[in-house]
DNA sequence: TTAAACTTTCAAAAATAAATGAAAGTTTAT
DNA sequence: ATAAACTTTCATTTATTTTTGAAAGTTTAA
């Protein structure tokens, strides 16, 4: 395979894996372009490169500095903005789980402990809805729990062990 | 709160959570109907609870039996068939974790190891992409193994530790 | 074997999400 | 202060995804 070939494909790729996992498909590939370029790179080479409009490479690249994993960057003697992605992984997946847990979990936790706390009366229907979702709120709670802490695991000595004999 | 209301809330929530994390909207719905459901649902009555159509219900119960999170029930002396949901969360999470994996984690690393095998030549630029698309892969594959093995955390007893000590 | 009771399929329609591009807004050098 | 160089916004268009519903397919009881 050629280096451009291989380049489009992981952009290709990176694209739809992301926009399985809840970021969109352009928001992913300007991430991935970024990922894998030497140099900082111009808005004009992301619209370019992904053959976009300006709009929505505009929109795009804000939303990933929202996100945290995109940087702007200023070149001496350059008018223009370039722009950088974190590289490191870590660092990125613990970027990502936060912002989702904000703007997902967290909402969906407040609405489960709500639903769960009604007045459950008598019937065998409602008592089993609240059993039902009282488990599920725990559960959620722990999966957002662990996302949170995930990375913890790479810093610490315990957590390397742990690693390993999860392999 | 009423239990209607709240039974509705949760449907929607659920049903919201789901479609953020790859799952669609009315599968999620679906799901969440069952999973507070005390006794087995016919398709009628899912139809009906969601206000959706045959042919809706009838793909998105085919598509959560194909994840295997929810099953067919047959009751003697009835004709039609009903359906309940995996109501173990472990299990559940380990089903969908094992599909996701499956469908899209699988696929992407494949495609991940063939680009960072390309013969990086001589540019930076090129060997910059080797080196980022192989930690990726590394990555990735670290990130899907533990996806695989994380419920085996709570099956073992190291486990319940570093879940503590997570905590 | 037939017909009633039910489920599945799939082309077309509807709903939703994303992209465009021109106009408005900023910033900076002179 | 002005204009050039650049970025952002947002109403409209385009693309994608989901839903519908009627027809085709299945299964079962008699």
């Amino acid at each position: 395979m050629e280096f451009k070939e291989a380049k489009n494909k992981f952009v290709q790729t990176w694209g739809a894996l992301g926009s399985q996992w809840g970021i969109n498909k352009t928001m992913a590939q300007i991430h991935a372009l970024l990922m894998v370029s030497n140099e900082p790179v111009s808005m004009e080479d992301v619209m370019e490169e992904l053959q976009i409009s300006r709009g929505n490479a505009s929109m795009n690249l804000r939303a990933l500095m929202d996100w945290g994993i995109v940087y702007k960057e200023y070149k001496a003697g350059e008018r223009r903005e370039f722009f950088t992605a974190e590289k490191d992984l870590d660092e990125l997946a613990v970027k990502i789980a936060r912002e989702r847990s904000k703007r997902e979990i967290k909402p969906a936790l407040k609405i489960l402990k709500e639903v769960s706390s009604i007045n459950s009366k008598d019937s065998a229907e409602e008592k089993h809805f609240v059993e039902q979702t009282t488990k599920l709120y725990d559960f959620v709670l722990k999966a957002d729990n662990m996302l949170d802490k995930m990375t913890e695991i790479n810093e610490n000595w315990l957590g390397r062990l742990v690693l390993k004999i999860m392999k």
